[in-house]
RNA sequence: GCCGAGGUAGCCAAGCCCGGUAUGGCGCCGGUCUCGAAAACCGGUGGUGUUCCACCUCGGGAGUUCAAAUCUCCUCCUCGGCGCCA
């Protein structure tokens, strides 16, 4: 959510950077909230007008009557003001109403950097690190490498819960809780505070963590229950502390977190995304930092650091793109998506995505900062950064490390974690 | 799921029966004092608006009333007990 002050005190600002996203709905609504606005608080000053007139009544007839004379005559004028003050009353809610609308719906200001295109073509190579292997067999999806392993099955999983889910069986289950585990220590190593989030979400929590789209596109809802089925660690991180002011000397806070993500939005299905690639359900580790202002550009580096390392440290090639303003969604400032090379398919796919969503997700939460009975609060930022998502970086290991023989072979930081085994093999 | 008790400012409480417009403590911020700190004392400490002023705010909503934290109804949430349960 954009600061209401912000948009009177420099509308032209506003208007500038949403102009960059070429979206006209958003910007006709920019329009009708700044008239709607004007149009409140002109309402509510007549109406506070009459609340002034019905309170200095009501504390004389409170004064007459104590000191015993008659106050029939100021109860008379009195009985007046209150039909005026609902027509106004009423007015004056609706008019604020539309304006929190459409102030939960337009999208956060967007980072200088962030480079201008109508669609993901238009994402922003920043670097590229490693070099795909060089392989002189055929390729095999990893789809058919972990059926053809016995390490999956997919065919079942279709039966029993649809497609887009999976059952893991044997070293491909191990390597799921791996992958978790390293990521888990790399970022407590770093001062990361572990944190097992609750799985589901009432919507009024949700909806400050996340674009309202999203409960019709992605989120999974308890038939019967006020309850979403979390998308993401990031969100029940980021409510954590809604409606809540956090002490400003225990900034920044910095989480990782792990939990199961649920989505009903799955897209395109191909030989290639067969398997774990695009799924209902998976594993991710991820990160969440509360801080000051200030620092927020520099713990978003520091976010996407700790993620390139882990990819480093499983050598699997890959590059960072900085994320266009189409592609970028509602929330981020800026986002760098880490995209790992997928040799079976030829090209790089997503696997990360960091975001500097700075004041936007916490204003709409209500989190602030500062020092209890202290004056000056300010809105903290909030930064998120996927650590791992298993499900993608399996599809990657699987691919990149596949033998000439059908066996792939299992990174060497991963090892400690899977009792030492080197080699994937049929249970 | 059933029964009971609750929801008041950052936290803890009072006020509710009997309607007259938010009371105290802790914490925190600022000041006085001090070489500095503590203590003590003084002031401040929810939100909004056109900010010397006014309005709103006692979980949320509706109603009664000139006037509601207070009375009535609806609703949400939390805690405790019972039931179920890894």
């Amino acid at each position: 959510m954009l600061d209401i002050k912000l948009i009177r005190e420099s509308p032209d600002l506003v208007r500038d950077n949403l102009r960059r996203r070429a979206d006209d709905s958003k910007m006709q609504l920019l329009e009708e909230l700044i008239q709607k606005d004007q149009q409140w608080r002109k309402s509510l000053e007549r109406t506070n007008a009459l609340k002034a007139e019905r309170n200095t009544l009501s504390k004389q007839i409170a004064e007459t009557k104590k000191s015993g004379d008659d106050a029939s005559e100021l109860m008379a004028r009195s009985a007046q003001i209150p039909k005026d003050i609902a027509t106004f009353d009423s007015e004056t809610q609706a008019l604020k109403t539309r304006v929190d609308e459409i102030l939960m719906s337009l999208p956060n200001l967007l980072h200088e950097s962030v480079p201008v295109g109508a669609d993901d073509t238009a994402n922003q190579v920043v670097r590229i690190w490693g070099k795909p292997r060089e392989i002189d067999f055929e390729l095999k999806s990893h789809g058919s490498i972990a059926e053809s392993l016995g390490l999956a099955d997919f065919d079942r999983a279709a039966r029993i819960s649809g497609a887009g889910f999976y059952y893991l069986k044997g070293d491909l289950a191990l390597l799921d809780m791996a992958l978790v585990n390293y990521a888990v220590n790399f970022l407590v190593e770093r001062k990361y505070t572990l944190i097992e989030p609750p799985f589901m979400m009432r919507r009024s929590a949700y909806e400050g963590v996340t674009d309202l789209g999203d409960f019709e596109q992605v989120m999974y809802k308890i038939d019967g229950e006020d309850l979403y089925l979390i998308a993401t660690a990031e969100h029940p991180m980021a409510a954590m502390f809604m409606d809540e002011i956090i002490d400003v000397d225990t900034l920044p806070l910095k989480f990782v977190g792990f939990s199961p993500c649920f989505r009903r939005e799955i897209g395109a299905h191909g030989v290639d995304t067969k398997g774990i690639y695009r799924v209902h359900q998976f594993n991710k580790v991820e990160q969440f930092i509360f801080c000051n202002s200030d620092d927020s550009w520099t713990l978003f580096e520091e976010l996407q650091g700790n993620t390139e390392a882990m990819f480093q440290a499983l050598g699997l090639p890959y590059r960072v793109v900085n994320v266009c303003t189409s592609d970028i969604g509602t929330l981020a400032a800026k986002k760098y998506d880490i995209e790992v090379w997928f040799p079976r398919q030829g090209k790089f796919g997503e696997v990360t995505s960091c975001s500097n969503d700075t004041d936007y997700q916490a204003r709409r939460l209500n989190i602030r900062c500062g020092k209890h009975g202290s004056d000056n609060k300010s809105v903290p930022h909030t930064l998120n950064n996927t650590a791992i998502a298993t499900s993608r970086a399996m599809v990657a290991i699987l691919e990149n490390y596949q033998n000439a023989d059908g066996t792939v072979t299992v990174p060497e930081v991963l090892r400690p974690y899977m009792g030492g085994k080197a080699v994937l093999s049929r249970p």
